[in-house]
DNA sequence: GTCTATAGTCGGATAGAC
DNA sequence: GTCTATCCGACTATAGAC
């Protein structure tokens, strides 16, 4: 047997758990998760929560480490692309441009056409929402990041300072756009009548929301587009 | 005493329990939330919430009641005067633009600058989330009929067909660029360094926001704006 | 209509055998 | 490292006095 490679029995029993836990704590939320539903769907006993992470608390602390940690691995990679292409372009206004659907396009194939996202979505969206300690983890280790990377393509863009207020609203707009269809998509589902995004509808989404997001550069300080 | 106008001690004990509902159902969580914590805040019985509203299940709905008639009363007038407008301007694409600003201003004060409103606000984030069965409430009495309104608009000033996937896409587009100033403020203020939203704020919000619902319109098709 | 007292259930945590 | 058995507190709901 290999040391390195090989997973020890309660190396597993964790991962059951933290896989379970993403899923429940999602679903149900921290507080109506019974522990039992927990240990049950990751097939281990109940005292497992106790030993390896010291209580309920402990394993949902882990779990948005762990939500963090896979996030990260999704748009570190797309953000140092971005940045590259972002300095290549001399931060011109057509840089940005490109650059700011490169990364919309980004989140709106991270957040909501993957699979696996959809798990962590609802946890990331409560803690959004209504923060616990465990949201320190999640900004500082992606949101922070994301957040700033695209405030600084869009102040390029809008050609205003990139540290503003204004270019950190700019930029939250355009994640909302995007956002909003995942954590609005029950009003959604039922106004398109269906129980989930078809190909269909990312075609049009493709299109649409890199276009408003560079619109964005546009909104004069003085009046709407006219 | 004038029966009519008084009320009367047990409707002021509903009044009491629904108001402290909405506060901590909204904080916490239905299942989070405790009876005991419900009858503290509203200064009544414990027993009353099973008088009055038949279980603790019973007063959530009230509450989802509640919230959707305080909506309706404050997007109501503004959906009818919207309407109004947009039918004198011929539903041409310049009463369109000014429609949809109109519409994004008041969704604006409603759900981000109004006090009263956020504590609906974390009630109908859950909902859209994680739909319980009294989302059905939400849906049909407010949701339905300000998507629907918002798309035909778009669908005007886009030249689409009202009743598309597409102009139903757009409208969530719109609302999301709102919202998302609501369901993720946590990490809008961290990044802000605020507390809380300030009239600077506001007032570049009330510029962004409706120039970029009227860009909207102009996405194309076959590719983004150039 | 309002209150107290309590029933019955289920939660997370723990002790100790293996 | 895993399991069973059990504790204790918190929960919702109810019965019945006033």
């Amino acid at each position: 047997m290999n040391k390195i490679s090989d997973k020890t029995k309660g190396d597993k029993t964790k991962q059951n758990l933290i896989d379970a836990g993403m899923e429940l704590f999602g679903e149900h939320g921290f507080t109506a998760t019974g522990t039992r539903m927990i240990v049950q769907k990751a097939g281990v006993n109940i005292s497992a929560i106790q030993y390896y992470f010291g209580g309920k608390e402990g394993l949902y602390r882990a779990v948005i480490e762990h939500i963090a940690e896979r996030i990260g691995s999704h748009i570190n990679p797309l953000a140092e692309e971005i940045k590259v292409e972002f300095e290549k372009g001399g931060k011109s206004r057509e840089a940005a441009a490109v650059c700011i659907e490169k990364a919309v396009r980004g989140l709106l194939n991270m957040m909501i056409k993957s699979r696996e996202a959809r798990k962590w979505a609802l946890i990331v969206m409560r803690e959004q929402a209504i923060p616990t300690p465990a949201f320190d983890i999640l900004y500082d280790s992606v949101m922070a990041k994301a957040h700033g990377l695209l405030s600084r393509i869009i102040a390029a863009g809008a050609c205003i300072e990139p540290d503003s207020d204004e270019a950190c609203l700019r930029a939250h707009a355009v994640i909302g756009s995007v956002l909003g269809f995942l954590s609005a998509k029950e009003t959604v589902f039922r106004r398109l009548g269906t129980a989930e995004y078809t190909k269909e509808h990312f075609r049009i989404l493709d299109v649409l929301l890199p276009a408003m997001a560079v619109s964005s550069f546009n909104a004069e300080a003085d009046g709407a587009a006219k």
